[in-house]
Parts: structure tokens; sequence; C-alpha cells
DNA sequence: ACACAGTATACTGTATACAGAAAGAAAGGA
DNA sequence: TCCTTTCTTTCTGTATACAGTATACTGTGT
């Protein structure tokens, strides 16, 4: 029998949806977010949608304005590169920090996901791609005992996000160029070579960023 | 004419009462928070005040359970340790940028900064202590272009506020080096000696943990 | 034609009511 | 005595109603 999955609140659905619109560009930059207006159209009542709408306030996708409607967030190129300059720190961090102690299990974890990735690419679906990617980057984290920096690396993630959309045109190309990198960095932690993870990890946030300004 | 404060929502006093109550201990950690308690406390409504605690779910002051209600959260050694180990590498990186570009008036900020800091050791009012302290590290942030990492910082010297409570009994010797340390860390600043900043601040980092990891 | 007051409208901020889930107490059976 | 089950209570999640504020509009006076 299937479990009825009651752990999703209204608040948590509205949230996701509400994340998605924003991050692929259907709701646009700048657009008013009027709370009776959004929460007709995904059919909850505005209690569960301003729960919804503070988080993606602290995500940075949206901004409140006190008694004004929210709005989406802007998101320029410049904020991309604060965001890849501080997500590159972190993740490098880590990725020094885990590859000695990465679990097996982890790994098999990787190996699939970069599978998938394939695939994706193979299938030109890079909305699953973009998804993967992110995933690929937070399995990275999953055996760092450090909760802090887990949680960060989650957030820049999310936001990098919105950054794709900036990529879309080049998306295609910028694809397999990562799955490569990505390939790499699985290479030397499958080898336990923290050294090797590591220059890989930054070969690819340098790589990102370059992407980034070329793209434009 | 003094202006009428219409900016301050009854969920941001909420927040405020709450985020106070917390940090100085009033609300023992694992108290269990329940809304329509709270709420009759503060005199407001569920409604602003279940805002108050998703912000302060947020900032990891609470935890929320779904369907249960909420509590404060504990805030281990091992979860001060985690945020130093991160805020050490924002703080590192923010003084390796700023150093060469930081202005005349943020160095006599600081300056004025450190004077205070001066005398709120004398005067053992080590509360101001910790406020000074905290400013301190934000002045050091203020000339950094990269917003996102001004950000970040900000919210771990926040938390951070926290470990202050572990160490209240520590305190006074504690604030002195802390202060000897901060000193040196804008000596090198205002030499615009990029490497000293970086060691000094290193050398700060790693004594903050030392000074946790002592005080148990 | 323009400035300005007054009014209508549309939106957020807040309070409250209701439904359903979780926890605890009481009752029943082995 | 202990386990199980049911009932009661208490809590959160959600919907809705209401109040107050900002904005747009309309009309009036100059």
């Amino acid at each position: 029998m299937q479990k009825i999955n009651t752990n999703v609140s209204l608040a948590d659905q509205a949230y996701e949806s509400l994340r998605q619109s924003i991050v692929q560009g259907e709701l646009h930059a700048d657009e008013e977010l009027r709370e009776e207006n959004i929460a007709k159209q995904l059919g909850v009542s505005r209690t569960p949608l301003r729960d919804a709408l503070r988080r993606l306030a602290m995500d940075g996708l949206v901004v409140l304005r006190k008694g004004k409607p929210a709005k989406v967030a802007t998101f320029t190129m410049e904020d991309s590169l604060h965001l890849i300059e501080v997500r590159s720190l972190l993740e490098i961090h880590n990725i020094v920090t885990i590859t000695p102690h990465i679990t097996e299990e982890r790994v098999q974890q990787l190996r699939e996901n970069l599978f998938a990735q394939k695939n994706a690419i193979k299938d030109e679906d890079y909305e699953s791609f973009v998804e993967l990617d992110r995933e690929f980057h937070l399995l990275l984290t999953e055996d760092n005992p450090n909760t802090k920096l887990q949680e960060l690396i989650h957030q820049m993630n999310s936001g990098d996000y919105r950054a794709f959309i900036i990529l879309s045109n080049t998306l295609s190309p910028s694809a397999e160029v990562a799955y490569g990198e990505h390939h790499h960095i699985l290479e030397a932690i499958e080898n336990r070579d923290t050294e090797k993870a590591k220059e890989t990890m930054e070969h690819h946030m340098a790589n990102i960023r370059k992407r980034l300004t070329q793209s434009n």
C-alpha cells in the first residue's frame, strides 16, 4: 500500500511551485506577486502562500515590501558572480574535507547521478540536467559532518539556480563541459585523492564563472 | 517632528522579542514554544507570531517540527565549532579581499570601535563588548563589494552570538585577548599589509576556536 | 490646464474560526 | 500487571473575515 504523503504541507508545496516558476523564468524578474491572486492560482489560501513567500524571500528569490505586493527579485550578473565567489570558497573547502572520509554508498549515488546526467544530455533535457547538477553538488556535502557548511552549500546552489536562466541560451554546450568536470571530480574522489579533488573542483568553479561571464 | 514608526510590524516585534529571550537564555534550550501560549504572552495573535517563529527557525534559534510545537534550538559545542569553521573561511577570504581597498573612513570607524572595546573592558561591561566585537567584524566587510559574502558573515556573527552564552563564565579574560587580536588586525589593515592581515585574522579565528574548546 | 483634496479601490497585516493530527489518559482484556 | 485500544485534549495547519494603509481616480477650484 502507498503511504499518503502527509509530510508536505500546502505551504511546502506553494514554496516549491513558486520556486520552480521563478527559477524557470515563468515569473519574470520584478513581477508583482499579489497574494490573493497567486493563492487562487495555486488553489490555496493566503496563509500557506505567505509562508512560502517569506521563505522565498530568505532565498533571495523574492523581495517583500511592507504593505506592498512582493516582487520577484532581480538577479544580475553581478549577483551571480558574488554568489559563485562564495560558493567556490565553500565547495572547495568541502571537497577537501570529505574526500578522505567519503562512504562507498555515497560514491555509488554520485555514479548514478552522473549516469543520469549523461542521459539528460543525450535527451537534450536540460531542465533535468540542471536539477541533477544541483543534486550532484549536494551529494558531495552529505558526508561532511559540518551541518552548517552543508546548509550553506545547499543555499548557494539553490540561489545559483537562477544563473542558469541567464545561461539558458548557452546551456547545451555548457552541460557537456560541466558533465566532464563532474566526471573528473568523481574520479578524484573514487581514488581518495584529496589534492586532485581540490584541483578539479577549483577548475570546475572557475569554469562556471567563465561560462557565466562569456554568456553575455 | 518625530516620524511615527509604522515600519515595525507585530511580526517584527515578536521576532525581536523572542530572539532576545532566547539569546539571553530566558527561554532555555529545548523548551517548547506553544503558539497560542507565546502569542498570548506577547499580546499578539498567532499569525504574526508564526511569522516570527519561521524567521527564528531560519536563524537556527528554534526548530520547527511539523504538527508539533516548535522548540528552542539546542546549541551545542559541536554546532559552535561548525560555525566557527565556516566563519573562518569567510572572514579570512574577506580580509584578504578588502585590505588593499579599505577606505580611510572605515579605518577610522574601526579605530573608534576598538577604542570603545577598550572602554567596555575597563568598565567590565561584557555585554557591550560582545556587541562591539560583532560590529568590528561587520565593519570589516563593509568595503567588500561582494554583498552575498557580507550577508553571510553577518549571519555567522549573529549565530555566533549564542556561543558567547556558553562562554559567559570565561568572558572576562577572553575579552582582553580578543581585544589584542583585534588590535593586531587593525594594525595590519592600516598598513595595507594583506599578508599580515590574513595571518592575524587566521590567528584570531584559531584562538576563538581554542577559547571555545577550553571553556568546557 | 494644473494643483489638490476627497474618495474609492486594492492590497497587505492581523485576528479568529475550524479541521485534523498528535499526545496523553482512561478503560478493557489477556 | 501489562499491553492495547479508545476517547479526550491540545496543538498545529489552513481558511476566512476584518482593519488599516497605500495607490489610483475623480472632481473641484484656481
